[in-house]
DNA sequence: ATAATAAAGGATAAAAATGTCCTTTATTAA
DNA sequence: TTAATAAAGGACATTTTTATCCTTTATTAT
């Protein structure tokens, strides 16, 4: 008999969240020569339902974070400009929105400075560090450990 | 013509976490003198559905983060001696799982320290201060700055 | 014992997040 | 100009989260 422990549960961020910055890596890897990912390949690469991706890229590009191009050779892209200026806030913002790191903790609407609930104190250094590590943190940076073998995006 | 921006949405815990956080720290800063606080007025003053904290109040009475008795003169309470054992840690453990802080911030599976996602230098420091807080902060701390008027549940 | 009270718990509903399918639109090559 | 290709987008399905309602169980006071 086996006995197999579901541990379950809340992540940082939503899957969709998660599989945006997925895609988004592997588009970055692979566009350095202009060249254009198909949503199949980007969806098998890293391990996400085709159909949700597509939708989650279509947010990604309405937000300038990649570019596509319908039609026979088309695909997705990032520019090798863009791979410095697009920083890992940006991705989470467009998808999740600015929640994980702007509201209160407690999910009070009148939590502020000078109005502060309970843990207030305690999630604004979390915060603080979430959000600099979010805005210091750009796709070049991530596709290069992946570049160098350092980092993975599946097995 | 007046324009309302909806920010949405994602937050570090889930809604039934909040509550729980809420609903604990409002019974603590209650019981001290061994006081039983009924559900409705748990409900009324944090601001949540009555039957859904109810939900909420079972799994944190089933972790032993809370005390229950039923009939007349029963309720909630929260022991003097406890207020210095129960962690913000325990609370989201008990509702939320440990997801938020272990799990790979890319929600890869196979992501470790010898096979590192390539956001996984980042959130390693992120999630380590994260637990850090919720570990070294007690309901003791939480209620204090109520009873001293420097922390607020509601308006 | 009985009535009143309050949490526990089951069943169900509503809303949001996740996921699928199919049609439309843009682009390219032949 | 037509056929093939690939993203855009609409409609719908499933799952999870959030929320409500009603019955049961435990406890207390009468």
């Amino acid at each position: 008999m086996e006995l197999f422990f579901y541990f379950y549960i809340k992540k940082m961020f939503s899957k969709s969240c998660e599989y945006a910055i997925r895609a988004t890596i592997f588009i970055a890897t692979q566009c350095c020569n202009y060249e254009k990912v198909r949503i199949k390949e980007i969806a098998e690469e890293i391990d996400s339902p085709i159909a949700f991706t597509a939708k989650i890229l279509q947010t990604l590009v309405k937000n300038n974070i990649v570019k596509s191009k319908k039609g026979v050779g088309g695909g997705f892209m990032i520019s090798k400009e863009s791979l410095h200026k697009i920083r890992l806030l940006d991705i989470v913002v467009a998808i999740d929105g600015d929640a994980v790191f702007l509201r209160c903790g407690l999910g009070l609407n009148d939590c502020s400075e000078e109005h502060p609930c309970p843990v207030h104190e305690q999630f604004k250094v979390i915060k603080k560090d979430l959000v600099l590590m979010l805005e210091n943190t750009t796709l070049a940076e991530l596709t290069l450990g992946i570049k160098k073998g350092i980092t993975f995006l599946k097995l």
